[in-house]
DNA sequence: AATAAGTATATTGTCGACAATCGACATAGG
DNA sequence: CCTATGTCGATTGTCGACAATATACTTATT
């Protein structure tokens, strides 16, 4: 494959991106306005990708919108996590419960392997490794329920709480954390083992809350420190 | 009260509200593409507004969009409407969630007044003014929630719903179906009243889950005679 | 006739300019 | 000194025009 297709050079793609890493570098801080023709002359452009860029983040739900007021990065309230967690717990939950009948044995296996890899990777406080198989865990449920619309929401959802972290400068390496987040995960597979989807949908909802409130936890305790 | 506050006169907003209005009366149909010059010739305007309001349409998740393709109408398969009712739930159920404890006296009043009109409404077999007080019933939920997020998504839901009634010729004028749908409207208050929001939650699934079962038994019975 | 190349048209992407609106400050009147 | 009104700059909303691209159609070549 020497020649991959090319990018889709569209302006505002590059926008979403600028924006997205300023963000991630903290040069743009949650509840900061974003002008317009400022974010336009600095990277030369006109503003009309500029705003399609921000229609772009707010549609995912890291920018706010208030008509003939503007845009800004949404703040970093507890509220606002707890509510994205809570959407992203429906979202997922209801993701599980439509897949329990639809998950073959083969599914079933490597999401296990998936879950003993979060286990070694706890012990050996790697969480790198831990990541990769959590979201290889949750893709997979997501994927398997097989509905288009409910698997772009859950995207939206994880790329905001992605945002919320790095926001907070959260990273997920201490060892009482890691383990935590993988006990809610057995539970999850008991349920899809029992083929019982009620049940795989209160597993799914209990594992995103718990692992988002040691998200808003760390936000309440670290909130001076976060610019 | 003599001045109420002035309606925000935004252009994308009508369009947005156009399309959504073409798209119930069929005069666009689930597949159709969504050119934007057609519209905004029309309509008598420029494109910059259509382009904002077919955006906000994609973030209602009833419209799609292919970069330098275009935008067009979700395409409905008929065998997706249990996967809408299901999201539906959910996504309501959690709005009821978050809710209960934001409710007001003269909110559980109003939700009261709703639901005995709709219990008149039923007397009367007047389904109209049946289908207006359930959706002012759902939208002061949905609205005291105070998920914008959360808001859009119900809103984009809610339009599909409407399509798959209408494609499948669907009218609630049946007095059996308008008292079951009634009756699954007390549970909700009831645990409203009691301020407790994960019952209120489990009744909102049950009486949309409900309500999505009449619908879908209706769309089996005369699968034959959907054009 | 089937396939490839070329052309034309329709549609989206981007631009720069102007109009409408908002927020802050200044000003006048009590 | 406080309140209401006028003014100004900053910013978003809308517009019409042009550029870039995709789709449909035509033509040429084998």
């Amino acid at each position: 494959m020497a020649f991959k297709p090319m990018k889709t050079n569209l302006l505002h793609m590059d926008v979403v991106n600028a924006i997205i890493s300023a963000i991630v570098t903290g040069e743009l801080k949650p509840g900061d306005r974003i002008i317009e023709q400022h974010i336009a002359e600095q990277m030369q452009i006109s503003r009309a990708p500029v705003r399609e860029a921000i229609r772009e983040l707010v549609a995912q739900g890291i920018v706010r919108f208030l008509p003939r007021k503007g845009a800004y990065i949404v703040p970093l309230e507890p509220d606002e996590i707890r509510n994205v967690y809570l959407l992203r717990s429906r979202l997922e939950g209801l993701a599980a419960f439509i897949a329990t009948p639809k998950l073959l044995n083969n599914d079933l296996n490597m999401l296990l392997s998936f879950s003993e890899n979060m286990e070694t990777a706890t012990k050996e406080n790697d969480a790198k490794k831990f990541i990769d198989n959590d979201l290889k865990f949750h893709d997979l449920i997501c994927q398997t329920c097989g509905n288009e619309n409910l698997q772009k929401m859950i995207a939206g959802v994880r790329i905001q709480i992605q945002l919320f972290m790095m926001m907070s400068k959260w990273n997920l390496v201490i060892h009482s954390q890691l383990t935590k987040e993988s006990r809610t995960h057995q539970p999850i597979i008991q349920a899809f083992l029992k083929s019982d989807a009620d049940l795989a949908e209160q597993c799914m909802r209990n594992h995103v809350i718990s692992a988002g409130a040691m998200l808003i936890e760390y936000v309440e305790e670290n909130k001076s420190n976060i610019s």
